[in-house]
RNA sequence: GCCUCUGUAGCUCAGUCGGUAGAGCAGAGGACUGAAAAUCCUCGUGUCGAUGGUUCGAUUCCGUCCGGAGGCA
């Protein structure tokens, strides 16, 4: 029985000051950072994901940034296997790992080792349950996925169409229930020693300063002439998900002022930062660091020190 | 100066033939296992501009005042 990996992960939700602590962090340990973040995965998206430059990385290395394809799809499955390689990786190199990230999802998986199976599931069992809930209502599936497994489906509202489908579509190509799929991917016990520190704002007003502060610089920084690029390609998967592309389509087209969909993107931004706490809050392994009761950022600094070094993992 | 319209939730506005009010947006909370920056759910008390009058009872009707918009001089 091999010892666990110890694993620093720094979390928050956009704009809470993730990537500065991170880098600062890796220097004092000699770490390295892997990324936990769905759509800084893609090259070309780096002014509206706030990707870290070159130059803030100061040489601490990053591992899952900038690997993909804008076009390509990529899953949470994709991430862990990548994310489980990296670590191992930095670990044997007698090295800190640091994941930093605010993808919630991503970040469970990976260190509470939750287990996919390999089967990639048949995308035109998802395309014929797509079309049926297009045609026949999403009623009528999750009638039909209640007398499957009725514990799942009771979670389920009626018009979250993604999720009853998925749990219709894992049955179908593999004939297991979501419920008894869930039970099983949380079969093995995680690989890591984690400390998990979440950064945080007792004002929820100075956070949205924040984010509405930083959609001001993406656009000085050219996040004009990225979405354009971003958007020229018609064949983005999960990448048009992001934040701060879609928003601007109107506006190229000459239906909205930039003004507007500059206030979009702040708009959506400040609620992504709420759900991502919504996700976070439940985690009570996280030790919360709340930034604006900080002096300056060497006392951030010293606090997140003094988390780690009490956690036990080193 | 005169006339008209207007003042109701953070914003835009409904509404109450007199019995203290409700939508959209904003916002808040929650869920989350192969799309997760996605997807989905829940949540509406506010001196109804101020003050006097009529009335059992006024946010509603009437008077006055204050604020806003427009028109005429």
């Amino acid at each position: 029985m091999s010892k666990k990996i110890p694993l620093l992960v720094i979390t928050g939700p956009t704009a809470s000051g993730k990537t500065a602590l991170s880098i600062r962090l890796a220097k004092e340990y000699n770490a390295e950072i892997v990324s936990a973040d769905s759509m800084q995965i893609y090259k070309g998206m780096d002014i509206a994901t706030a990707k870290p430059s070159e130059e803030e990385m100061e040489g601490v290395p990053h591992h899952l940034l900038s690997f993909l394809e804008c076009d390509k799809k990529f899953s949470v499955v994709d991430y862990v296997k990548l994310a489980k390689q990296k670590i191992q990786e930095i670990a044997d190199k007698g090295k800190l790992p640091i994941v930093v990230g605010g993808t919630g999802l991503y970040i469970h998986s990976l260190i509470d080792n939750i287990t996919f199976s390999d089967e990639s599931g048949d995308e035109s069992i998802r395309r014929a349950l797509e079309k049926r809930a297009e045609e026949e209502g999403s009623q009528i599936l999750l009638d039909e996925l209640t007398r499957i497994d009725p514990e799942f489906a009771a979670k389920l509202h009626k018009n979250n169409v993604i999720r009853i489908i998925r749990a219709l579509e894992i049955y179908q190509s593999t004939g297991i229930t979501m419920t008894e799929h869930q039970r099983r991917s949380r079969a093995n016990p995680s690989e890591y020693d984690v400390c998990i520190i979440g950064l945080n704002y007792n004002s929820r007003q100075i956070l949205y300063d924040r984010i509405n502060k930083r959609v001001d610089i993406m656009i000085e920084q050219g996040l004009l002439g990225e979405a354009k690029e971003i958007l020229s390609n018609s064949d983005l998967k999960t990448a048009l998900q992001a934040i701060g592309y879609k928003e601007l389509e109107g506006y190229f087209k000459g239906e909205i002022t930039l003004e507007e969909a500059v206030d979009k993107i702040k708009q959506e931004s400040r609620r992504y930062a709420k759900r991502q706490l919504t996700w976070f809050r439940r985690d009570q392994r996280i030790h919360w660091v709340m930034v604006d009761d900080m002096d300056d950022f060497c006392e951030l600094v010293e606090v997140s020190k003094n988390i780690l070094e009490n956690s036990g993992i080193m």
